[in-house]
RNA sequence: CGGAGCGUAGCGCAGUCCGGUAGCGCGCCUGUUUUGGGAGCAGGAUGUCGGGGGUUCGAAUCCCUCCGCUCCGACCA
């Protein structure tokens, strides 16, 4: 490149500013710029667009399909929650009260000034759930009577509210969407190995579909789910080295099932407690997505959780040759139908390079563009939106829809690996507390991996804690709970 | 709830210190030439200056008061 052609080729970006220049701006503008998702007019709430809930729809699809391998029934249970359901259980409000939308009126009247005022207050307040226990274990209670009865397994797909401090769109909202699964079993081995087996399928999740790999393992006491025996997580690592939580499974002993008298007479003729468990997943997955995957030049979907995997770009030069492009580029997403890829063709009046750019900050795991250029020669470019503009092929009609499958595939897989590596880098061995304050007040992004004995009952790691603002994240099952990994965290 | 910013057109901002009747860029609309990694030209539309109150002949600007948003912390998926 020449000199001339440098200065004039400032380097631009999609987005701005850059990960590197303002990571939380960075984020939001990804958002906006592929339209996913917008503040609502109430705070903490947001309006999932089209685009962002077709990726939210595409999660449900799959994860639902494993959830009900697992022999799991999907059903509902309603949003309102008696308070007087929440208070039975005095662990399981100590951690949720603080968060509790309350329901304490049911009608709207008007004032002498003319303004709706609440009127009709309730004699029982509700909450609104920021989880269902409660409300699943008063049912169950009913359900189970006989070990005939279990295991009891039922996943629901809802919204939860719970009044955050401090919102950030799709990663911390005050309502948000996903699944919580509520199991029962006859026993505590039973619902141990319930818990692990549902990390497990939500890891497959994460790595098959989301290209999202985490440090799967238990949290430590104090990081447990209120009301848990044992807590597991997974936690991803985003690109500025903080680490999320992506999903939850949880043991819950015998918490919610002495709380709501969940009992059954076993073979032995003896009424017992049963043994529960709860899993979830949310919507704040679609922010990890983003956090994981997406570039200066905004987002970059996963195959097989884009809303549509390929782009179909009309280079339209001359009106003369608009209608047979079009036809040639509805043919093509027929073509690409067929063999179960999803395609969108970009209609609109924009040019060329408008559409390529919307298709680039979207995501769109693969564009096509589709000129008279290659309706004369029969030929296709293409270009992986991981790969960048030096990523361009060309292929024959033919060859492209045989070949546009294994391109997702390897795309998907070369995401995975690229999030791998990142993850591998992001966290950082230490051997002493001493390392650990050191690493934190360097400027390394990430976390560390530390013996567990060396953060129990240690004062200085309680320093560390609340200097640097790093918590223990979880007990990695591949190191079979001797290692904590500690970092910040979202 | 603490700390820091900010609220002016759809978006991003200037104007506020020092009061004088609303501006820039992008976007949008029309036309035209363009179109393969962010087009050019020519026209055009768009504002309760966050709300309320006060000072003043006159307030985006000064004073009081409320509200909201963003970032950083505490809480958390």
């Amino acid at each position: 490149m020449t000199e001339a052609a440098k200065s004039n080729k400032a380097p631009r970006t999609a987005i701005t500013p850059t990960r590197e220049e303002n990571f939380p701006e960075w984020y939001q503008n990804v958002i906006k710029a592929a339209e996913m998702a917008e503040n609502a007019p109430v705070r903490g709430c947001m309006v999932i667009r089209p685009y962002g809930y077709a990726v939210w729809e595409n999660i449900q699809k799959h994860l639902d399909a494993m959830i009900k391998a697992e022999g799991v029934d999907n059903a509902y249970f309603p949003l309102l929650i008696p308070l007087s359901f929440i208070a039975k259980e005095a662990k399981h409000i100590d951690g949720f009260a603080k968060e509790c939308a309350v329901v304490t009126h049911h009608r709207l009247e008007a004032n002498d000034a003319g303004d709706l005022v609440p009127a009709g207050e309730l004699t029982e307040p509700m909450i609104i759930r920021p989880t269902s226990e409660t409300i699943i274990g008063d049912v169950y209670s009913r359900w189970v009577q006989s070990y005939r009865d279990l295991p009891l397994k039922i996943n629901q797909w809802a919204n939860v509210m719970r009044w955050e401090m401090r919102p950030r769109i799709f990663l911390r909202t005050s309502e948000f969407l996903w699944q919580e699964g509520h199991n029962v079993f006859e026993t505590h081995d039973q619902a141990e190995a319930d818990a692990r087996r549902m990390i497990d399928v939500y890891r497959e999740f994460y790595e098959d579909y989301m290209a999202v790999p985490g440090y799967i393992g238990a949290k430590t006491p104090d990081e447990r789910f209120p009301g848990a025996i044992e807590t597991y997580t997974i936690e991803a690592f985003m690109q500025d080295g903080k680490a999320l939580q992506g999903c939850t499974s949880h043991n819950l002993g015998q918490t919610f099932s002495n709380s709501a008298d969940i009992k059954f007479l076993d073979r032995d003729g003896t009424l017992k407690h049963a043994w529960t468990t709860s899993w979830g997943l949310s919507s704040r997955t679609v922010g990890a997505l983003i956090m994981v995957h997406a570039d200066d030049d905004g987002m970059v979907m996963p195959p097989k959780l884009a809303p549509h995997q390929v782009a179909i770009l009309p280079i339209v030069r001359d009106d003369a040759d608009t209608d047979k492009i079009l036809a040639f580029c509805d043919e093509l997403q027929k073509q690409l139908a067929a063999k179960g890829v999803t395609a969108r063709t970009d209609k609109t009046e924009a040019r060329s390079s408008d559409k390529m750019w919307t298709a680039i900050k979207k995501g769109v795991p693969v564009r096509v563009e589709v000129g008279a250029r290659e309706i004369a020669e029969g030929k296709l470019t293409f270009t992986r939106r991981d790969l960048g503009k030096d990523g361009k092929k060309t292929a024959t009609v033919g060859e492209f829809l045989s070949s546009i499958g294994g391109v997702l595939d390897q795309m998907q897989k070369d995401m995975l690996d690229r999030a791998r590596e990142k993850m591998k880098a992001m966290v950082t061995d230490v051997a002493s507390l001493k390392e650990m304050r050191d690493f934190f007040a360097g400027e390394k992004i990430g976390g560390v991996r530390i013996d567990y004995k060396l953060i129990q009952d240690s004062e200085e790691f309680e320093a560390i804690k609340k200097d640097f603002s790093v918590t223990p994240r979880c007990l990695p099952f591949d190191d079979e709970g001797q290692k904590v990994i500690v970092a910040k965290a979202y």
